[in-house]
DNA sequence: TTTAGATGTAACCATTGACATTACAACGCC
DNA sequence: GGCGTTGTAATGTCAATGGTTACATCTAAA
């Protein structure tokens, strides 16, 4: 199992809206063209940043901007936002062991907390790399570029 | 997305070989009991471990045995042995971003090594926690139950 | 040497989530 | 009012998961 693409794929949305916002009007065309995906993949993200106050994207008259600082936009803020987690627990754990064994019954109790601090473990690691940093990385690469 | 259940299966799995190796034979049917699926999901795990090195299955006669100390089988090892993440990389990149955009030609640069370091945090974690870990507490909690 | 009890594995199915795509209603500036 | 957008429902395809049946194969023990 993977985390869903809609993680990088919401990323690149973030970085090219903050790119270009001088230049153009951002609008799911735009970005679609820009991850090369179909636009209604870009709508349902853009709807789901935007219900987690990320963005603002404007009706009838088009375009995203980003609405929330870029170094208070964590890479776990987006996954959270994007819906990468199921439900919030990264391990699925077998729902119905056998609690007539003494192992079946006890399982659930040794492992939830190892399995919560693995995951902890992920999150505060997404937790550190914020949108002002891959922005500026990208930014500079572009510069180099040119 | 969640990681597989196989993960949490093939932990319980130990745990009750390691648990019972002393009362019984210790057979697929007897560890579907414990952990409530299907012996068939049972022996294709076991294959997986087996085919890792952590245990060892007698055809014919029946029976899984560990075969290798707990304090070196860590959860990490399982995880590869029942292939949870797959081809090894626990981010789903989007495939194609347009090399044609200064963000898309950038956007795969910027991110990877960043993913990595946070699959990384989560496969540390994961290392850090052995069967020994887990089968001790279990016993323990087992012992105060009777 | 047969047999009983296991394992190994192929085959098939149902369910689920991901992602793509079409279609169209609703919106808001010009 | 019309044009370019966004929002979203509906539908389809694909892959992975997990369940199940079926059966060939193995080995110890009767």
């Amino acid at each position: 199992m993977q985390i869903s693409s809609r993680l990088t794929i919401a990323i690149h949305m973030l970085a090219c809206i903050e790119t270009f916002k001088d230049e153009h009007k951002v609008t799911s065309d735009f970005l679609a063209g820009s991850v090369n995906v179909n636009p209604v993949v870009i709508r349902r993200l853009l709807s789901q940043l935007k219900a987690a106050g990320i963005v603002a994207v404007a009706r009838g008259t088009g375009g995203a901007k980003i609405i929330r600082p870029l170094n208070e936009i964590t890479m776990l803020d987006i996954c959270h936002a994007v819906d990468c987690v199921e439900s919030g627990k990264l391990f699925h754990f077998h729902e119905n062991p056998n609690r007539q064994c003494p192992v079946g019954r006890n399982i659930h109790t040794v492992l939830d907390d190892k399995l919560d601090k693995v995951q902890q473990a992920m999150e505060n690691e997404m937790r550190r790399i914020t949108m002002a940093d891959l922005i500026t990385e990208t930014k500079s690469l572009i510069r180099n570029q040119t």
